[in-house]
RNA sequence: CGGGGCGUAGUAUAUCGGUAGUAUGCAUGUUUUGGGAACAUGAGGGCCGAGUUCGAUUCUCGGCGCCCCGACCA
């Protein structure tokens, strides 16, 4: 994409009402708009680091087995009084509206009694089980205060998936299983070496349920790490009980700050018990579905990258997720290095890599410069009288402090090489 | 929800009970082009409402909105 087409800019100075790392470096940088808050839009920019991020998701969840499906925003009450999750008093944070003729309707914040009472239509035997389904979809959660920019947000869009099995041995199967692929997404959009698995509150039907926190100063949660075993215990069930049942020493767990970026959950029958998915067993036998949930929100992943990715400069994205894979910038107006850039991005372009190409004119050179860092992209290359003297193309990773100089023909192999590893 | 802070050009910030200033961004022109260029010219502002006052952006009250700490986060 040129960069003269696209319609966002990048400003230099962060809006006086956001404090968080994440959402001063994401609109500095256009990837994100603000509406009000707790609620933000998202950008051509952003909307790729995020689009990137979902498939990174939808990729293990189909690995895992799950059905993506989209289940509806608006909700009836009829659906959530058998849980008991329609009150007010019991879930405070809501939102709800009204048909015309006055029937109640909710935005969902969750689907587990949707999604539950849909699968009773499907699942009927043990030869339906396991199954398990898995969507992207809108959130709405009347937060009391959101906060810490697109971290904790009352519109958002979360991959949750469900999973249906037989019993607890064959959803505990799934649930091991489910770990991996959180492990795996974590890892491939470029945070895994942050992010511990963390025990928590589990719930009736376990003792405990798994977190994923990525270690950063800007989480809301306490957690306690053993670096050695790679696993950490959150503060809520930090006992010295469950240090001993989890076979850890207190003195090696380190407490840090966190954020959930993830958590897989298990239910057990409480949705099926209310909403009537039942299974009839081989030997005849009426048994209630035994459920899990799993929960990744994309939008606080990509704040995470940026909190914990960035420097002075701007952010770092990893390969998996930058919206661009190589940033070109142009330096100078003569003809010749607008020809030679040009030909670069058409052949980068044609060669299957995503370029953003700074062909716009009249900037100095220090703009550009600038604009990249904060940008973000992995690689910078640039264009310039000096650099065709040189006999080629300058580039630089954003992650490292020098560039050199490369010819055209060089750099496209390097790439072309990293994506077929 | 408890506590604290704050609303001034697109953005960021000053000042002041009496003509609202600066930077940046924007527009036009000339020059410039390897780390946010220079000069000139121009457009652009007091969250809403009530009160006090000769006069309110400033003071008072109410509303709306935003941020931070804590609580909450199924």
């Amino acid at each position: 994409m040129k960069q003269s087409h696209l319609f966002t800019k990048t400003r230099k100075e962060a809006p006086a009402d956001e404090a968080s790392r994440n959402a001063e470096l994401l609109i500095k940088g256009g990837f994100i708009h603000k509406e009000m808050a707790g609620v933000y839009s998202y950008l051509p920019l952003g909307l790729r680091v995020f689009n990137k991020i979902v498939q990174i998701i939808r990729e293990e969840m189909n690995a895992l087995g799950g059905q993506e499906i989209v289940l509806s925003a608006l909700q009836e009450k009829a659906t959530w009084e058998p849980t008991n999750r329609w009150s007010d008093d019991v879930v405070d944070n809501w939102f709800k509206t009204k048909l015309k003729n006055d029937t109640e309707l909710g935005l969902g914040f969750t689907h587990e009694e949707p999604l539950t009472k849909l699968m009773s239509e499907y699942i009927s035997s043990y030869r339906d089980l396991p199954k398990s389904a898995y969507q992207f979809q809108t959130k709405f959660r009347n937060e009391t205060r959101a906060k810490s920019g697109i971290m904790r947000t009352r519109e958002f869009v979360m991959k949750d998936l469900y999973s249906f099995s037989q019993d607890e041995a064959q959803h505990m199967e799934f649930y091991e299983r489910s770990k991996e692929a959180y492990k795996k997404v974590f890892k491939r959009v470029g945070i895994g070496h942050l992010t511990y698995m963390t025990f928590a509150s589990g719930g009736i039907f376990s003792q405990y349920s798994h977190e994923f926190q990525t270690v950063t100063g800007a989480g809301e949660d306490t957690i306690y790490i053993d670096e050695s075993k790679g696993i950490a215990i959150n503060k809520e069930v930090y006992t010295d009980e469950v240090i001993a049942s989890l076979g850890l020493e207190k003195d090696k767990l380190v407490e840090t700050r966190a954020v959930e970026v993830g958590n897989i959950f298990t239910l057990g029958t409480r949705f099926s018990t209310a909403l009537g998915l039942k299974y009839t067993t081989e030997s005849g036998e009426e048994k209630d579905v035994f459920m899990g949930s799993y929960g990744i929100g994309p939008g606080r992943l990509m704040g995470t990258i940026v909190e914990v990715l960035s420097d002075d400069k701007g952010i770092i994205w990893p390969e998996a997720v930058a919206p661009f894979r190589v940033h070109i910038l142009e330096l100078g107006d003569s003809e010749e290095v607008i020809k030679e850039a040009t030909t670069l991005y058409e052949s980068l372009t044609a060669a299957g890599i995503e370029v953003l190409f700074d062909d716009r004119v009249g900037l100095s050179a220090g703009e550009k410069f600038a604009d990249a860092d904060l940008l973000g992209m992995p690689y910078r290359v640039v264009v310039s009288t000096r650099s065709m003297k040189d006999g080629g193309v300058e580039v630089k990773k954003r992650s490292e402090g020098k560039g050199h100089i490369m010819k055209t023909a060089e750099f496209l192999s390097l790439l072309t090489d990293t994506t077929e590893k």
